[in-house]
DNA sequence: CTCTAAACGAGACGGTACGTCGAGTCTTCTA
DNA sequence: TAGAAGACTCGACGTACCGTCTCGTTTAGAG
């Protein structure tokens, strides 16, 4: 069944490109509409006017397709501050954060892609190569410079803070015992830079 | 179809509790078996020699079975150390949970629990009702206590060390870019007592 | 999706016997409609508002499925004239079979069936208990009475009398090369009877 | 995928006739190897080393090139014998043409072909044309001579004649309920030439 | 002998049906 | 009368084949 309007395309080839476009923005849309839980790889052929076989061939699972969905509508800014002052930059660098998990739709969408990846080790590896991977990286340079710039312990692990800061916030997206304000990172950083003792 | 030599057990009504225990068992072997994908009521309908109909009428959910059957296998221990030292006894809780996450079956099996709740609302409820939000509160009170002590800062707020402790670790295991060591968790609570600053 | 007016049907158990009545009835009208070139289990499950779990369940073949639905249409009229004169007998039964085959849609869905049959083990075996092989019992019956009767050779083997003269029109149903006509039949009977010889 | 060590042949033109050579012997492997049940064309056109599109711009349906795969190896034997004894002849070429749909890999074969021509018209008619119809010629002339030999009834239709013969065989090849033997088309012979009556 | 147009191989593509599986609902029968 | 048994609908799964179409290559035939 054709969309009325729509030109009848042809049964035959198609360049792969337009073909990878309009699945990828059909499988964005679906994502933030309905979920992962309502994510299926026949709605998305449905929606894109792909065949399923064509999906299969390009991306090994449901969650594959759909993190290539989520980059395209949520175009990945991995931009981060550098005024000098890392205790400043990383703050800003949470406010920001927070805000697109908290107040856009790509929060729960995120949420379920690592939660569709504990079971999806094909998701899993996608995500750690393409979103969480280079984003640690960013954040370990700049506290690799702040530590040049004698800001932070020359001894520091950079990859630890980041699981204090960035991995915080994540726990408190996907078990939400306690909100996710702006309060809760400036606190996350002041603990770090003053100590917790008294 | 029931396993040869399990006594061919009647039709007819069985007390409630041999039911919801046996029940419970079956869930607990079938997600350490197979993890959460392939736990399905079927599964464990057949398993516990259950009848559908009776799991769907305890459970709303095939996650909040899995919790169950989590509980019943992970019998939780619940103790917090309280040596009068704060330092020394977080840090030997993060070492115990580093251990139970890490070298057991129980990691895998409770990451995919919290996968599996980021699209099941009644998993996620339960989950922080039953599992996280009590231990989250024996970590606060041991805080609240060395606060009272004079180890911790009077103004500091438990339940953000909380997520930089346990959520960094949790990080850790849901996304692993990085491994979880007692390394780890030995840094996260240097950083936090001395600070990450020169 | 179901028609609008009919009342949605709750998705449990139902009788066995309505849903196969309902099965049938809907395959029947397919198969008339469409022809086994249209006729897929989906549809039927479609049509019927069943399953095709359902339908897998009691039909091995899709070609078995159709069978059903052609007896559900055509319900079998298997009596045989028996007059005392074994030519009169036949020259009508062979009337009425090639009236049957000719002039109603019995004929093409017949045609067919035998068709998907050649690669159809399940349906091959269905077809000849339920089908061919009573009717060709009826006729070798009435040659046997016929034979009693000093109408026929003694030593004269019906069953080859059968293919001489139903084989033959089916000859002419499946590789139309000549008509199938009342003449045709006619002079089947004739040659048997008057032999071919000057 | 080419077969190992058979040459690399490049993509582009070759001659029509090599082509079509190569892809009616694969077809007849195909159809002698798996039937009608796993003919396809995909599978020819990679047997033969010929692209989907070029088998689609000859051969109208799959039905009509197996019927010409079934040719390549079944080279049609039309001779019919004429000893100037047409029951000697007609009773020779029935031997033999059972010996063929009984005892050789062709009797399956045509089987389904007829089977599949139910639902494929340019199989059908192509069937008639190139195989039915000539060796119905050949024996309608063969009875033809024989009148003016005197050994056939003058007003006797040899089309008939035919269906009671070879068609009864085919009744028994399509659906056998009573086995194809040598028996049987001499039984055929001699109730043509001697009647069924006492 | 060169150049072009046709024909070909490869194979991706949309579409439809296949046969299976699990979720959730409902009926029947037993103890 | 609660519970076991299990059949049922629904919808998604992953695969196979059909008939169409694009792309790049090669040869046949025209100039």
């Amino acid at each position: 069944m054709h969309t009325i309007g729509r030109p009848r395309r042809g049964r035959g080839r198609r360049p792969a490109d337009e073909v990878r476009r309009e699945v990828i923005e059909a499988a964005g849309e679906l994502l933030f509409e309905e979920g992962m839980a309502g994510f299926t790889f026949d709605k998305v052929a449905s929606r894109s006017g792909a065949s399923k076989m064509t999906l299969y061939k390009w991306w090994p699972s449901k969650g594959a397709l759909a993190l290539d969905g989520y980059f395209k509508r949520v175009e990945p800014v991995l931009a981060f501050p550098d005024t000098g002052d890392i205790g400043a930059d990383l703050r800003a660098q949470l406010h920001a954060f927070v805000h697109v998990i908290s107040d856009s739709p790509a929060g729960p969408a995120i949420a379920e892609l690592i939660g569709q990846a504990q079971t999806d080790p094909e998701l899993k590896a996608a995500y750690l190569r393409r979103y969480s991977s280079p984003r640690r990286a960013l954040a370990a340079e700049a506290m690799e410079r702040a530590k040049q710039r004698g800001q932070l312990r020359v001894d520091l692990d950079p990859e630890t803070v980041i699981d204090q800061l960035w991995g915080a916030c994540y726990h408190r997206l996907l078990l939400p015992d306690q909100p996710l304000t702006e309060g809760f990172v400036d606190a996350l950083v002041t603990n770090l830079f003053d100590g917790i003792g008294p």
